[in-house]
DNA sequence: CGTGAATTTGACTTTCCTCAAATGGTGTGG
DNA sequence: CCACACCATTTGAGGAAAGTCAAATTCACG
């Protein structure tokens, strides 16, 4: 009774497994378990002990944190690619978030015991970790940055000018789409707003045809106007007098 | 003609040094370059090609990021036995920060090399390393998740909390003081908001003998009122009606 | 179709920033 | 040792940004 093959290519570009030989893919691969998700579907909640460690395969996810007052913050969106729940990587016992699906999601889960046994047949996936661990650091202090010194309407622009980056799908005539389902009040949680707000500045980018909006999706007609306003331009939110 | 000796007891102590043999630790001191810091000189700054990595022994340093219109937050304050200057480890080029002595202090700085060499003698230190990123990583989500939800008097009361189990100083009957010089801007800038504000703020708790302000020294009274603000209590900044 | 979630929009309030000015403390050089 | 210059701090007044509260509208899905 062996488990359903998973074939090495669906790690092996994978940023944290970088320079493993195919041999160690496989054996990685051999305590691997796939677990597909639908949207809503919780991986782990905040305050678990970390037994796994994750990889998307496919789909989106969204890590969440709870404030005590039952708020929530958006800490990130997983894509295809990216680790996750690596909280026993940094010695942490239980994982420091919750990550929810989005979309339908595909992930690998790894027992966190077996990363002792990969890192002492493979030293530099440490290294890796502390580089993922490093630029989210970045990011992170990034995020601070902006909460700090920004305006909201200007750290929406940065946020959805992210989701692109990270997510973008490109249609017709330059239009670029993030490719999973957002909710305004989602981008207020990753900006440190409301909804409201949000929705406001998305309605007065519309009339200026920066956007179309539509139910939990962002569609962006003009990346460089979203671009200026990211760097600072004044949204003027009040039309000047004629 | 020998450099001066390090005694190994400088650093034997240090987290991420642990676990290092006596002779491990006398190899890698004999690498290690100490300077001495003024009040305001720079361990190195923002954009520099990071050379060295170093460890804090003695004083109090302050790290900044600047933005790009020139403003500045405030990332942390250093302790001593501390490690920053860690760029490399994770693979980053140059730093990403201003690192500044606020007091007069003593630093070691190795070679950014000499972590390949150390890392090859001693593999544990990339664990090492992944944990106290792991740590910071974490306390900057806390800093994005107040941030986002709490106001600026709940900020400065944690603000100020954190500073004194970092740094905090007990004199006579429960004073308890930060003990290192810092001003109402530090305070402005490790929390989003403005001098004017923190000023404010601190002034009204004097009022309310929970703490008493004096040039660029905050002394805290009643720690347990402090962490009422901290937690959300409203601070009441309109005194109610009689 | 109807039901509920997501979104929009308006009116009002609050928090906090900006601008301005005065005050207070420190260390330094004459 | 004192005076002055500079930095840090305080405080006030006014205004702007964004939150809150409330309600209507739209849309997707069952």
């Amino acid at each position: 009774m062996t488990a359903p093959k998973l074939h090495r290519s669906l790690i092996q570009n994978m940023e944290m497994f970088r320079a493993l030989s195919d041999d160690e893919l496989d054996r990685t691969l051999e305590h691997a378990q796939p677990r597909r998700l639908l949207p809503g579907d919780a991986v782990y909640r905040q305050g678990e002990l970390a037994g796994y460690f994750f990889i998307l395969l496919h789909g989106t996810l969204k890590v969440v944190q709870a404030t005590a007052e039952g708020e929530q913050v958006v800490v990130r969106f997983v894509s295809p690619g990216d680790v996750f729940g690596i909280a026993r990587m940094m010695r942490r016992p239980d994982y420091p978030a919750t990550v929810l699906a989005v979309q339908e999601s595909l992930v690998l889960a790894w027992p966190s015991s077996e990363w002792e046994r990969m890192v002492a047949a493979n030293p530099q996936l440490t290294g890796n970790a502390l580089q993922t661990v490093g630029q989210r650091l970045q990011s992170a202090h990034s995020r601070i940055r902006e909460l700090s010194t920004e305006e909201v309407e200007q750290r929406v622009a940065r946020a959805i000018l992210r989701l692109l980056d990270q997510s973008g799908r490109t249609s017709d005539e330059g239009r670029i789409e993030i490719d999973f389902p957002i909710t305004r009040q989602d981008i207020a949680e990753m900006t440190g707003t409301t909804l409201h707000t949000v929705s406001r500045i998305l309605s007065l980018w519309k009339e200026r045809g920066i956007v179309e909006n539509a139910r939990k999706r962002v569609i962006v007609l003009q990346p460089d106007e979203l671009i200026r306003y990211a760097e600072g331009a004044q949204g003027s939110r009040h039309p000047e007098p004629a």
